[in-house]
RNA sequence: GGUCACGUGGCCGAGUGGCUAGGCUCUGGUCUGCAAAACCAGCUACAGCGGUUCGAAUCCGCUCGUGACCUCCA
């Protein structure tokens, strides 16, 4: 298997050829959500990217095992040791079990992310889930030196790791920076260090989420999950590790901590990381309370909204970005993103009709070459729609006669759509275009179509507009073409 | 304060030493009974100031502005 994909590594600071460890195996592990709160537009941002990616290695011939994690425990609200753990603080306000709340967001999660059209992870492990193993990985690092205990919480030793690794290489940090910056923070006098951060922490009596362990009863730090379950389903080395660029520090910078302390060496071979959606020019966050939510996207329900977006608006309008820019959310890009989409879509109902002849206008092939040069290219996909634009252009053009396309071109030109937009791309037309199928409501519309027809022959243009009014206020438009009249739902 | 990014036309957003990005919008035209769609054409930008170069939006320096991380966040 060959592959041409060069993603950029977040560790290498540059683009470098994708070579698996065990071709045809790769292994892909990418940070999940906090289920804790409604999935929000900036989860969906991660979700897409490497649901790209993902399909596009599958795409490629590899056999892909994608794991995302479901935090839904560890999680802390600071790095206080009285701060509580987010499940547990919102599970405490509505009365309900933690477990509860997991469940209910866990399911909203799912829900959205199938409407958006991205294929379900392979494993898609809990941190609850995963205690022992992550007992067993702090006892490890313990073992190993890297870390302490104090007063039944176990920490990282930091200072003592980058005696012998180096700390911070991901995020490009210094021990020494770090010591002078860090910010003081209430109760972190047990650490050694302010640097230093929770492998297992010790519960306080109103912790209701809590675990035996030989330390204390406790739970585990938020850093280790994601260490612990990659490692479990993936290896001590696997491929590629995603996530947000908001998570690169502290978290994957604690994780390669770990995993080095506790295995020796390196797990991953590739970071990725995604850049924010930001809204008025700031990052969309929980935290900062300016986030919209893919429910309220969907149904326009919001106050920033002034209408709804379909899953696959928004699925397009993330495409237009590179994955690793910043993305500016607002109804005018969004609307842009709709209309262009609805454009592909049509171009796509177009290419179904179009008709052949001697020779093509068009080179079909360098096309073709451009949209996977584009797609390798770092999964550079507004390059890639550029392209596809171009050849919709062509599309049309065909359609009205200005070029021409022959057989074998319009076979590859069919293959490049279905396989650039659907199957790589995720998009799915979900405006009912009907599809040629045969069923009543194409032999109702031919006959209404005819009606029309008809009457336009016979200049009886009133006959005919009532028709096409009619239709257009029950969602239905029509269009003129030389050879009759098509339709939509709109 | 430290570290790191970024600043592109009306809007969104690629590119990164010489060659049209693309989408949306707008204007004019073709087609059409009229529309819609489509096609053709136009509007042609790279924060500012210096420097390197035959040539810079692209490299270097400075200035201004914005953001991210340094605390939980996709």
């Amino acid at each position: 298997m060959e592959s041409k994909l060069h993603i950029y590594n977040t560790l290498k600071r540059k683009k470098e050829l994708f070579v698996p460890l065990n071709p045809p195996y790769v292994g892909m592990y990418v940070c999940g959500p906090t289920v804790y709160g409604e999935p929000h537009l900036g989860h969906a941002r991660p979700a897409i990217t490497y649901d790209i990616l993902f399909r596009y290695l599958k795409y490629s011939g590899y056999k892909v095992r994608y794991v995302r994690n479901i935090t839904d425990v560890g999680h802390l609200e600071s790095d206080a040791d009285e701060g509580e753990d987010k499940i547990l603080k919102k599970a405490r306000l509505e009365q309900l079990e933690p477990m509860e709340i997991v469940q209910f967001y866990t399911n909203s999660y799912h829900d959205k992310m199938r409407e958006l059209n991205t294929l379900p992870p392979s494993i898609e492990p809990h941190a609850s889930g995963h205690i022992i193993e992550q007992q067993e990985m702090v006892q490890k690092i313990l073992d190993n030196g890297f870390a302490y205990e104090k007063n039944g919480s176990v920490y990282f030793d930091v200072e003592k790791y980058n005696k012998k690794f180096q700390y911070g290489k991901l995020s490009g940090r210094v021990v020494e920076d770090l010591q002078s910056n860090t910010r003081d923070l209430d109760g972190q006098d047990q650490k050694k260090n302010a640097f230093d951060f929770a492998l297992w922490k010790k519960a306080e009596p109103e912790h209701i989420m809590r675990w035996p362990s030989g330390w204390s009863e406790g739970f585990p730090g938020w850093h280790l999950e994601c260490s612990v379950m990659s490692t479990k389903y993936l290896g001590e080395k696997f491929d590629i590790h995603g996530g947000g660029m908001d998570l690169l520090f502290p978290h994957h910078e604690c994780e390669i901590a770990q995993s080095t302390a506790a295995n020796g060496e390196e797990a991953v071979q590739y970071w990725m990381h995604n850049n924010m959606i930001t809204i008025d020019g700031q990052k969309m966050g929980k935290s900062l309370g300016n986030f919209i939510t893919l429910d309220e996207l969907f149904s326009g329900d919001h106050k920033l909204l002034e209408q709804a977006y379909s899953p696959m608006t928004i699925r397009f309008f993330m495409l237009q970005a590179h994955y690793r820019s910043t993305l500016d959310f607002s109804n005018e890009a969004l609307q842009a993103a709709e209309k262009g989409l609805n454009r592909l879509f049509a171009a796509l109902e177009t290419l179904k009709k179009l008709k052949t002849s001697e020779k093509s206008s068009f080179d079909v092939q360098a096309l073709k070459q451009r949209c996977f040069d584009a797609i390798d290219d770092d999964l550079n996909t507004p390059i890639l729609f550029a392209h596809l634009f171009d050849g919709v252009k062509y599309i049309n053009s065909v359609a009205a006669g200005t070029e021409s396309i022959s057989a074998s071109d319009l076979d590859e030109l069919k293959k490049l759509y279905h396989d650039f937009v659907f199957e790589i791309g995720g998009l799915k037309d979900e405006s009912g275009i009907a599809s040629g199928g045969e069923n009543k409501l194409d032999e109702l519309m031919e006959i209404l179509l005819n009606t029309r027809l008809e009457a336009k022959k016979n200049k009886d243009f009133a006959t005919s507009d009532k028709i096409r009014n009619q239709l257009s206020e029950a969602g239905i438009v029509i269009k003129d073409t030389k050879d009759g009249s098509e339709w939509e739902l709109k």
